[in-house]
DNA sequence: GTGAATGCAAACTCTTTGCATGACT
DNA sequence: AGTCATGCAAAGAGTTTGCATTCAC
């Protein structure tokens, strides 16, 4: 998984290592915090580098849902996707799969002009806890 | 089409009527630049309240593709519906149309813990021209 | 030991807000 | 005339960059 290249210093690994750990996107801010609270006292500087070299090498991809905040997380080299679900109410991100959608985009896949190495489709709605207030 | 409660101001209506006209997605960036070419000289600011009062009126939706900058563009009330691919070579955003995919994402919408009041779907990868070369 | 990675702080960009002016009803 | 919209400039938030220091190899 590790080095094409570069070395593997100590801000660049607990941030590889974290999101390899989480299963959905976080913010650069949220990926500083939970670094800190592991003990490693990362710059916000260092996260977005790293970030960005992930980024780069198709490691990680890059999610914005409309709130003015970039989100990042791991690319699962097997193709595995999930999707994501904000609530325009509380904010909450609700990641979800499904089979039939994803067979869906490969088709769409072939017809578009366009390649595809990526995709994400970001529904907004409320999520389950807001629609009961 | 207009008013719910509230004056037509020139910046207002300037807004209303590109993003009318327009068929994809501006940055607050673009309308304002072309305000000026239509020799409407709105203010950034007035853009952006302008917008946001479209959005919470339902009549705007905000995109974001991962370069930081946010998008809108009009939301047609019959339900027609286009999503985009992104160049991640020259930027460059392609709308496109897929009717299965909407039929699929109906259905999906019954199954979600979320209510779907819109979605986008991004496809990053390169456009033909970038392709190319 | 050397060159790359890190952290801090400053710079930058996009977006929002305060306030006085001007416009719509 | 009164109220709300507008524009400018300043403030804010998120992200990027410059530079000296530290660390990995």
């Amino acid at each position: 998984m590790r080095e094409g290249g570069h070395r593997a210093g100590g801000a660049r690994g607990a941030v590889l290592s974290l999101l390899g750990h989480e299963d959905c996107c976080l913010s650069a801010h949220e990926i500083s915090q939970e670094l800190h609270q592991s003990g490693s006292d990362v710059g916000i500087a260092s996260v977005y580098r790293a970030l960005e070299l992930l980024h780069s090498m198709g490691l990680v991809q890059r999610v914005e849902f409309g709130e003015g905040v970039a989100r990042f997380e791991r690319v699962v080299p097997g193709g595995e996707h999930h999707h994501h679900a904000v609530c325009d109410s509380c904010g909450r991100v609700t990641p979800f799969e499904d089979e039939r959608l994803e067979t869906e985009l490969e088709r769409l896949a072939g017809n578009l002009k366009h390649s595809m190495r990526g995709h994400d489709l970001v529904i907004h709605g409320e999520c389950r806890r807001c629609a009961r207030s």
